[in-house]
RNA sequence: GCCCCCGUCGUCUAGCGGCCUAGGACGCCGGCCUCUCACGCCGGUAGCGUGGGUUCGAAUCCCAUCGGGGGUACCA
């Protein structure tokens, strides 16, 4: 073991001591049960949509319990940092409105909130375990340490550093010493209690019990000398950051679950209180025939920015997730879904797949049940940042735009679910706005020729309906007028009879129809056409056919 | 290689030894409504990974096997 001098002499001498850090950050005054969660996002620049899963989670469970949700920024991996990734982080996470109650922005007793700006405590505890013989010096070089797995495995031992393979986990303080001297660069490793073989069991809030090997690993907790500032690794930082911001519930990937022996170990060694783990299986992703972790890399879906920029409303993305949380909740109506608490024990052990097809129809749902006045608002927040051509169309036709989205929705029983993001709007609505309706090119536009009626005979219906044209209120009334105009030209009154003898007739009121509704909308589909005609006026309806009767 | 986790319709799931001929939701298919689309309504499709046990009885318990996921980093 190294003297205490040595130890002493690596570090700043005006280094706190760890009570010193006990001190400061003193245990919490919340009521009994309360949870204190944390997320850690890493500054890589993407913002994944399993970080709002787990989020929401966090945040839930904290809130309900009357405990604290806070946001600490694991920026321990300098080399992968992003420029910018905090704000990127903020805007993803506050669009899905989880905030914190403590992070590096809003501040709070337990700070700093980032681990680039902790480096000193992690010192203290570093210089203690290396003080107590808990850790040692290590300047194992990446070959050697290659050369020692490779070994391993070879003779099918399990793969690490540990026992005698541990080179420098019992060296001769003077070859330390001169090492040191030499300015080699050092890590700091765990030096694992000795009890290979033994097993450990430990309770997981999600999954209840779960057992495994204990861990014979010398981890290392503080990385290389050689570079600035000295920052520990994430199994360090989790142990001396969770006790000291005083979490008490970790909830985190499943990716984690083989680490708990280590961190167990960690505690044990730093003198903490064990602290509960939640591991949540991961989002998936389908491919060929096998599930996958959602990749940022492949699938676009993974990222927020998916979901902000196709416009999915953020309550129904909040609600597919939380149904994925809790399968209970999927069942229950969305509001209702958005207030009920998620439940650690009733979550799933496996991984599901992330199903955009349900998001979209939860989404339409969803939109169903807005008001048009909500939805053009939803609209003007997206295209704000999405679509300026929209926007400045939908300000400058407010009016307009609140009796398109009125169509069938306002007073209607079962309202339209036709929007399911707010891109859609565009395709879906943009019929009804001048600015953005191409009109047919005549007679012989593709889509009306489509319908199979001469054109001779759609420019004699179409004048006719115009010639004859009444704007009026009574939605039946008014499709009798084209009823008037498709028997007058000779078409049969309905598809059966058309089918029964097709010579007979152009077509039946059914293509009549297509050919009125295409020159109005653009469109073979389209909702119902007296109510639009409503929402464009007598003007802009006439309007429409000109090209058609010219 | 070694260690851990997981496995019910295409998807999300209910299920905790008899209430299961396995329930719901989304999807898909068909029908009704109808001037198109959407909505709505009605109906249908489809699953306990496999093989052994235990038991009067197994989706539920045990074993094996297969499959999937993760860890085994000075990444988190």
């Amino acid at each position: 073991m190294l003297d205490r001098v040595v130890i002493d002499a690596l570090f700043p001498a005006d280094l706190p001591e760890p009570e010193h850090w006990e001190q400061r950050y003193p245990a919490r005054q919340l009521p009994d049960g309360a949870k204190v969660t944390r997320f850690g996002p890493s500054p890589t620049g993407f913002v994944h949509i399993g970080g709002i899963y787990v989020a929401t989670i966090d945040q839930d469970v904290a809130r309900r319990s009357g405990g604290r949700y806070l946001v600490r920024v694991e920026d321990t991996d300098q080399s992968r940092e992003v420029e910018g990734a905090l704000e990127q982080f903020e805007r993803g996470f506050s669009y899905f409105g989880l905030q914190a109650d403590e992070d590096t922005l809003r501040g709070g007793d337990y700070g700093p909130y980032q681990q680039s700006g902790r480096e000193q405590i992690y010192l203290s505890y570093v210089r203690e375990l290396l003080r107590e013989g808990r850790a040692y010096i290590d300047f194992a070089t990446k070959d050697e340490l290659a050369s020692i797995t490779a070994r391993q495995q070879a003779t099918k031992l399990p793969t690490g550093y540990y026992g005698s393979w541990a080179i420098w986990r019992d060296a001769d303080p003077a070859d330390v010493q001169a090492k040191l001297d030499a300015g080699e660069p050092w890590v700091v490793r765990f030096r694992a209690p000795d009890d290979t073989g033994a097993r450990v069991r430990f309770t997981d809030a999600i999954r209840g019990t779960i057992e495994a090997e204990a861990n014979r690993n010398d981890v290392v907790i503080l990385k290389s000398s050689d570079q600035s500032p000295r920052l520990p690794t994430y199994h360090f930082a989790h142990a001396v950051d969770d006790h000291l911001m005083r979490v008490n519930l970790v909830i985190r990937g499943d990716e984690w679950i083989s680490s708990v022996p280590v961190h167990q170990q960690l505690f044990d060694a730093l003198g903490f209180e064990p602290i509960t783990y939640a591991h949540i299986a991961p989002l998936m992703k389908q491919e060929g025939g096998s599930k996958r972790k959602l990749s940022k890399r492949k699938d676009p879906e993974a990222s927020v920015d998916f979901y902000i920029e196709a416009g999915y409303p953020v309550e129904a993305v909040l609600y597919y997730l939380r149904g994925l949380a809790n399968g209970r909740l999927a069942e229950l109506p969305l509001a209702q879904a958005l207030d009920e608490p998620i439940n650690l024990d009733e979550m799933g052990v496996a991984g599901p797949l992330v199903d955009l097809v349900k998001l979209d129809d939860i989404s339409a749902d969803h939109i169903a049940t807005m008001s048009g006045a909500e939805i053009l608002a939803a609209v003007r927040t997206w295209a704000q940042r999405f679509d300026p051509e929209l926007l400045s169309v939908l300000d400058s036709s407010e009016e307009l735009a609140l009796r398109a989205l009125a169509v069938e929705r306002e007073g209607a029983e079962n309202p339209r679910k036709d929007l399911k993001k707010w891109s859609e709007f565009r395709a879906v609505y943009g019929f009804f706005f001048p600015q953005l309706h191409a009109p047919v090119t005549g007679p012989d536009d593709e889509r009306i020729a489509a319908l199979g009626v001469a054109p001779d005979v759609v420019r004699a219906v179409a004048s006719d309906f115009v010639a004859n044209y009444r704007q009026l209120d009574d939605g039946q009334e008014w499709f009798q007028q084209i009823r008037d105009v498709a028997a007058k030209h000779g078409f049969a009154k309905n598809a059966k009879e058309l089918k029964k003898d097709p010579d007979a007739y152009p077509g039946s009121i059914r293509e009549a129809s297509q050919i009125i509704r295409i020159a109005i909308t653009g469109s073979t589909r389209s909702p119902d056409l007296h109510s639009i005609t409503q929402a464009l006026g007598r003007d802009e309806t006439l309007r429409r056919f000109e090209t058609l009767t010219a």
